[in-house]
DNA sequence: CAAGTGGCTTGATCTGGGTTAATGCATTCT
DNA sequence: AGAATGCATTAACCCAGATCAAGCCACTTG
């Protein structure tokens, strides 16, 4: 493990890794991946709607963000990205990109041509199989979002996300599952909820209040897990998380 | 063609064949997959939340939906599924359903062991990639949702929704994009986009009086398919259509 | 250090869509 | 035929969350 620990596409063989046990050449196959590094700054647009990328970009730290302007210009986010994220396969598998990729942080990437993704896939079963797997963890979290936003109150909404949000730093190594850095403002909260800005203070000031959490700048900390994942209707089971991650895992390996 | 034509399977063909094309051998090794046959009443549930199959549902014919309730009772539909419809993958590849899959009309089914399917994924990467694709169609459309339910108006949401079915149905060739038999309840519509029965049936009425849509029992009638697009902020693009089908497939071959 | 700037907080008011409840119609059941 | 059932439709009223508008930090920048 530590002879590979140092290519740029090891978060990547991190994620993929807790869908499926690779062997040697599998690890290896992996990290050769061609592939060209880049950084973008906040704000940035990796992937914009319409493009047709011919590569597929991993997310080896910080965080992007995935969305789409309707009508009026009004933004929904579909998805939040963090270290170890394929964030573009549909983009570049499809052709077409039908919605924006965009850095919410500065971003280290690695962009690898989409036709050695397709090849290392069905070369590899086991590769293949845990891409697969992902594609299809990345559509429950889709489910759940439509859920969310369709048929839950503000404050429900609010504390879903945040207990989404702390397992899947937690699973990637980004903080423990009750006290997480969230660089995030309000305003793309509510566009993650399909509420206003206006309204996920309020309703962070109220799970605050109530005792669920407490906030410094953008970091959480959630003082009563139970309740919030209650108040959240939060149940973990869509996000697949293994029960018991390799204990090497918790420790901090990638900033 | 007409040699395989019989086959129970052969929807699943049809539906497949729009992401890729295959030769003889692929088409006969996807009819061949073992399967079993199986029908379905109306409002029968085909996987229930927490289950763990082991078989992928494929829907022959009829109509099903995916849905989930949440806390408080409401429910979220997260998708509808017609002919050729591979309705299960996620659940039976993830092993544990996250979300109810239940039957809509009368639907014929055919239940293909997981296994199977794997298999025939990774032993023919033709027919592989056309599943990987049709997964990857399935969480654009719930893209799509998450920003119809989470930004979009009532009226856009319903118009919107209705272009969306009419190209699905189209493409399914169970009818044309300005004329469809839509064999859902107000209420089924309501739990797609996040509304009441009630204000579901105002705003159809609403955009029946101004002159988009005719409505008789289930069956649509868009009479004005440009002013309905952009009542609903439609774009046609995350379907990944293909722009010319094939002419034979303009005929209704499946009932 | 003054002046921006971007994001957070708060109050007042408004409204889109929810809630409740009644009525109307077809179907199907007996 | 009469009763029961399941939807669609409509009206009256209500409220969660939007909108509008200030004010308030904690920064950066000149």
């Amino acid at each position: 493990m530590s002879d590979s620990a140092q290519s740029p596409l090891e978060p990547m063989l991190r994620k993929l890794g807790k869908w499926a046990s690779f062997n040697h050449e599998d690890r290896a196959a992996l990290l050769a991946l061609p592939h060209s590094l880049a950084t973008m700054a906040p704000n940035q647009i990796i992937v914009r709607e319409g493009a047709q990328p011919s590569s597929t970009c991993l997310l080896r730290s910080g965080f992007a963000y995935r969305h789409k302007i309707v009508s009026g210009g009004m933004r929904q986010i579909f998805s939040i990205h963090m270290s170890g994220d394929i964030i573009d396969l549909q983009n570049s598998l499809l052709g077409t990109a039908d919605h924006n990729v965009q850095a919410l942080t500065h971003c280290d990437l690695a962009f690898i041509p989409s036709d050695a993704v397709r090849r290392i896939a069905f070369d590899r079963p086991t590769i293949g199989r845990a891409m697969w797997y992902d594609t299809l963890v990345d559509a429950a979290i889709f489910r759940e979002w439509i859920a969310n936003v369709g048929r839950r109150d503000a404050k429900t909404r609010m504390a879903h996300l945040l207990c989404e949000f702390a397992l899947r730093l937690e699973a990637a190594g980004l903080g423990r599952h009750n006290a997480y850095e969230l660089p995030m403002t309000q305003e793309q909260l509510a566009d993650c909820t399909g509420l206003t800005s206006v309204h996920v203070n309020r309703m962070l000031r109220a799970l605050d209040r109530e005792g669920l959490i407490s906030r410094t700048k953008r970091s959480v900390i959630i003082d009563d897990w139970k309740k919030l994942a209650r108040a959240g209707d939060f149940e973990s089971n869509y996000l697949r998380i293994p029960l018991a991650s390799p204990p090497a895992t918790n420790e901090a390996e990638y900033d």
